[in-house]
Order: structure tokens, then C-alpha cells, then sequence
DNA sequence: GATGAATGAGGTTTCATTCAT
DNA sequence: TATGAATGAAACCTCATTCAT
């Protein structure tokens, strides 16, 4: 049962957190540049001057937010569970999970794009997020491994660039989602498309691990 | 004897040509709000009046920067060659040429990612561009249907669906080249590299093209 | 007969002059970390992007300034007219005239002793100003001369040292005028005051010229 | 058994030393407005509360620092060694030492510019401090007469304005030092260049004390 | 007694845009 | 047609200071 804790105005983890929150939000919508500190703080109903205080800068804070969310995006590929599995099991797993991580956390995707915008020079400065990625290869390589051994999956599938392929298939899908949306005059975002979508991606990528060049 | 106002015509023709061509190098690269008139009027050596008075705004210019993007697109799409060819090699083209379209004009996926930011607004409001895909669609749909009636090519393939793998295959691979450089390791706009992520994209669609599901 | 010139609010060079005018005064009485931009338009009656337009920064104002304020110094020195004169009274001109171009634009005062705070670094970006002083040093060198010519001067008296002491004299009278009056109780500006320091100068330095150490 | 109390009281002194050494550098350097209290406290590794405890305001600091500036200055005048020497020998050491009090503590002329910045506000509020230098402007007095009375100076001499002339000459020479050595190409900050304008303004205040008008 | 959290006011600068010439 | 002058709004950031713990 929770101890009564006096309910402080003074708290840093949670205003830390809600700082985070709110530049998430205003970062993914708008862009590095179109993000205004004057909106996060608002809504975070924050001084804006303790945003200096936690990161420094607007640029300090972006990189803050930027390791949330690839942390995030790892804690969601959910390996734990994938490994044990057959390859094909395993795979088309892996697949949805990536195609619903972009899905149910969008932010991540214009983080992204802002971030290629800047040429990565924001998580260039983050060692930690380039080893957050070696196990994900490296399961990647022994699923592939594993179908290979069992004769589901064809030889000598590169692993880096299935992990583009499966990433591809879905970011493209979402980031693109209003130009793609209003050049196919589709609503890619209603649920039941989502899931053709996603049934769309693991076929294709089944198939090419499938198919046998002969 | 000097004819002045086909001249001065002509001048004008260049100047508009001059900052279009600016704009749009600014603009892919810092996106909508990162890009600066300042830095589009220096480049282009032309008065910052001159960008109102052809462009009446900011947003005007974007717009136009976007319309002249979606022609280039549209033009290197190569469709009238398309047309004639057996269905693999069609769709193999196809593929080929998207890939490069974003290589060659990696612009366009910088214009593209700020659009989506702004939820397709600017180009929401030129009917003239969804035009443009149509015919890509029809022909898409037309080489799926040979494909299939000779045999080559499995039934049931959704155009829209195949439409947005094409494309999607290349454009992460493009549009996250520094964020996945970073995380893979790996300088993904080295011609080698690009070459094998192009084999790469043609292998996967064409085996799920091919794959026949029991 | 002046031209009716029609009275525009469009005028460079005014508004130029009218900023550093008002600069001028600001930086004088504030010192460059405790001037405010705000003050100094608001007195100048423009836009504040107008200092930003015509000197790029605060640091540029004050470089602007700076120049102004050695011209001044330097215009006032009065070198044709001494040229001519007896050494005693080439000297005691120049005593004098240095003494009140200190006294006449008190502003000065404040700029040279912000400089110094800067260790003089925004006028070392302006080789103009040393060489402003070169022809000074010239003419006192060649009044020395005369002098011990006619024997009314003592020999070997070094001009930069010389120098020095005419405006030490003066200057930190002015300059801690403040300090000054506190400890000693006086009102250092009173013009009879003021009358008398002068008579002291003129009496040191002339002493210091004639007298023969045996 | 230690002796809790007297130790934090050590602890308290020390530190305030340790606030005002670090504050009168950081004043010096770079004036009052200029100076930043964040600076202070982490060059004195202590608080910025603790600035706030003890010297109630930036303000406060600024005055507790001149007031030691002020005493620093009059400890080193030596006017106990000097009443007994002869009157030239007396002079020229009051001048030599002069000299060497802003030679040694650069600190203080920073400190008095800043002051005169402000209309010497702050020390007016320090009737402490005129008292000051009464003794020493007694002392002055005191010396002349011995010297009129021995016939080695020159009757009439007034002891402030002297006072102001033997300050003045060195003064100048070291709060002008950066813009002086720039426009005379010196390095005034020298030693040996120093020890010439010492004997420059030796020379020079002693031929004024000696010499007579006919 | 000492520290980190939090605040308010204001400062310099940037930028899209409009006005006069 | 084309250019420089001028403006308004707002952005990021800094800094002295106060509050809780």
C-alpha cells in the first residue's frame, strides 16, 4: 500500500518527465525547428526556464527526447519472447512489431525524420543508442540462421537489409501517410487498412525468404 | 533590333527558374521551418522582394518548390517505356527507376518529409498532383494483370499495396540514411552500397511477385 | 537657399546617426555589458532590427561607436594650428585642448574605460584607429624637438612617455570624478574647478619640460 | 574535544573570503553588470545562497568588495614609514608606491572604473571610506611643507591637486593599458617597460616640486 | 547551514514581411 | 522592375533572486 507522500510542488523526476512528454509531442508534430520551447512548457505547465536547467538547451532537450524514443522502440521489439520461437514464428512476429511500434508510438516517426533532417548529429553524440541496436541485429541474423538450418527460409539473406525491409514497409506506410493518403485517396490511417497493411508486410517479406531463386 | 519584352520575359523566366531552384535545395534540407529566405535569395542572387512578388509568400514558394518535385517525380517514372516490356523486366524497371528517382533527387525526400509534417497541406491544395499518379497506378495495375495472365506473376496482388512496398523499400533505406548509417554502421550513399540495396529491393518484390502460397 | 526637399521618413544616413548618437550616450553611461539596446532606439526613435540592419550586432554598435569617438578625440587635437607655434606654446595648446576634449565629451571617458574592461579588443579589430595617432605622435616628438633646439625644453624627454602624462593628467581627473569628489570632497565638474586643474596641468608638465636636473 | 562552534564560525569566514577574493576578480574583470554571480560562487566553489546569506545581493557583494579594495589601497600607502624621511626621499617613495598598489592589485582599477560607471553610488554609502584618506592627504601636506621649509620645493603646491597628479600618471598608464598599447604598439604591461614609467613619474612630479617660475 | 528547484523579468537576436523610392 | 529601409512578432536564452527541503 503506498505511504501517503506529501503531494510536493518540488519534484524534479516528475517535472523532468513531464518536460519530456510534452517536448515528445511538440517535437514529433512540428520538427526540431517548427517546435516551439513556448508550447512545451505550456503544456507541460512548466517554467520555461527549468528546461535550461535539466537540458541545457532546446537542442539538449531534442536529445533527450531522441533516446526516449529509440528506448522505447527497443523496449517494444519485445526479443525476449521471439527468440524461443520457430522462424517463421519468430519472423512475422518481429514484423508486426515493428509495423505497430511506429503505429502506436507516431511520434517516433517525425523524431526521425527530424533527426535525418540534422544528418543525426543529435544521436551522433549518443554512443548508447547505436548498442541499444546490436542485439536486435544479432537476433535478426540467428532467426534468419535458424529457418535456414530448418529449410524454411532461403540462404544467404543479408541481415541488415531485411532489418531495412521490415522497418521500410511500415515507416514508409506511416510517414508518408498524408501524401501517400491523399495521393491514393485512401485513409491510411482507419484501422481495418492498417491491418491490410500489415498482413501486406509480412507476406511480402515471408515470400522473400521463402521463394527459392532456382 | 532588340525585341525588350521577350527578353525582359525571358529574364524573368530565369529569375523565377533561379530561386525555385534555391528554394528547393533549402528547403529539403532544413525543411519548411529550418529554411531561411535569407539563405534561398543569397543563393539564387536575386532581391527577396522578387520571391513575393512571383511566389507572394513563404508558403507559396513551398508549394510551388513541391509541384515542380512531384513533375520530376512523375517525369522519371519512364512509364511509355514501361508499357511494351515483358512483365518482370516492366516491374523490375519500375522498381529500379523509383530507387533512383530518390537517389538522383534526394531533395524530393526532404520536400516530401517536411509535406507530411505539415499533413499534406500545401499540396492538399493542388488537385493537379493526385492527377499526376494516376496513370502510374494504371500501368502498376496493368503489368500486375499481365503478369499474372502469363503466368509469371501470383493473383491477388493489390496495385495501391505493391505501389507503397516499391517505394517504401527505397525511401527509408534513403530518407533514414543518417539515423540507419549511424546505427548499422554503415555509409549507405556509397554507389556500392546503393547498387546492392537496389538488387536487393528488385529481389524481394519479384519473389513476393512470384511466390505462389500453397 | 535650401530646396524644399521633401521630408522623408526613409533616410539612411539619419537613422544611422540618430542610433549612434543615442549608442554613443548609452554605452558612455552604462558601459557595453550594462547598455540596453532597448534604450538606445527607444531614444533614437527606430525600429530595433534597424541596429541590426546597419551594424549586425550590439558588438558592432559599439565598435561604430568607438570609431566615432577616436575621430572625435583625434579632430579636436588641433595639430595645423600648433605646428606653427613656439614650443611652450605648442605644448600648452596641446595640454589644454586634450584636457577639454575630455571635459567637452565626457562620453569618451566611459567608452575608452569599456574598451579597457574588453582589453581593448573591439578597436584592435580597427586598424584605422592606430594609425589616427601616429601624425599626434609625429607632432609631439617635433615640438620636443624645437624646444630643446631653442633650449626652452630639457633633452631626452621620450614623447610616448610624454604623451601619457598629458592625458593622465586630465583623464583620470575626469574619469574618476566620482571617486575623486567623494574622498576629497569637492565637485570636480565646477568649472572653476575644472579652470584650475587645467592651470595645474599645463604648470606639471611645463615643469617637468624646462627643468634641468643637474 | 572539538569545539563545534568556533569551527563553523572558521568555516563561515573562510568562505566569505572566499566569495569576496572571487567576486573582486570577477568584478575587476568585468565591471558590475558584466559580472556574473554564477560565475563568482563556482569560481569559489561555494553556493550562490550562501552569496544571498551573507551579502543580501549582487549589490551587497559588490560594495563588501570595494570597501576591501578601498582598504587593500590605503595598507600599502605606508604613510608610517614615510613621515620620517626626507622630504624628496618621502615623496618619491609615496609616488613609487602608488604606483605599485595599482600595479599589484589591477583588481582595484577595475573596481574604481566600475565605481565611477555607477556615479561612485555605492561607496557613497561608505562614510567609512572617505576617512580614509584623510590621513593620507594630511600626510601629503605634511611632506610639502617640510620640503618648502628645507628649500628643496617649490611653495604654493596645492596637496590635492598633487594628490591627483601622482595618482593620475600611474593610473592612466594601467587602466588604459589595452587601448594605450594598442595605439602606441607597447606592451605597457611590461616589467621593464613598468619600471620606466615609475622613474617617468618620478621625474616628472619631482621637477614640478623643484622647479620655480621666475 | 546548505542545496537544488523554481521563477520572472528582460535581453539580444532572427525572420518573414511590407513600404518607399 | 527592382532595391534598400523599415517593422512587428516572437524566439531562444540568461540571470538575479526566492522557495522548499
Amino acid at each position: 500500500m503506498a505511504v501517503p507522500r506529501k503531494k510536493s510542488q518540488r519534484n524534479a523526476e516528475q517535472t523532468k518527465e513531464r518536460i519530456l512528454a510534452s517536448a515528445m509531442a511538440e517535437f514529433a508534430a512540428k520538427g526540431f525547428d517548427g517546435a516551439r520551447l513556448d508550447a512545451i512548457v505550456k503544456k507541460a505547465k512548466v517554467n520555461i526556464n527549468l528546461v535550461y536547467h535539466y537540458f541545457g538547451s532546446k537542442e539538449g532537450l531534442f536529445l533527450a527526447v531522441m533516446e526516449a524514443a529509440y528506448q522505447t522502440m527497443r523496449a517494444h521489439h519485445g526479443e525476449i519472447e521471439i527468440k524461443g520461437k520457430d522462424p517463421v514464428e519468430a519472423m512475422s512476429s518481429l514484423m508486426r512489431r515493428t509495423f505497430r511500434i511506429f503505429a502506436d508510438f507516431p511520434e517516433i516517426i517525425g523524431l526521425l525524420n527530424s533527426e535525418n533532417l540534422y544528418q543525426a548529429k543529435h544521436i551522433a553524440k549518443s554512443p548508447h543508442i547505436r548498442e541499444l541496436y546490436n542485439p536486435l541485429l544479432s537476433t535478426i541474423g540467428e532467426v534468419l540462421d535458424r529457418g535456414v538450418a530448418a529449410g524454411v527460409f532461403r540462404p544467404g539473406v543479408d541481415p541488415k537489409e531485411l532489418f531495412i525491409s521490415i522497418n521500410g514497409e511500415g515507416y514508409f506506410y506511416l510517414s508518408n501517410r498524408y501524401t501517400l493518403g491523399f495521393i491514393l485517396d485512401e485513409n491510411l490511417l482507419d484501422e481495418a487498412r492498417m491491418a491490410r497493411r500489415e498482413e501486406h508486410i509480412v507476406e511480402v517479406i515471408l515470400s522473400y525468404l521463402r521463394y527459392r531463386p532456382e
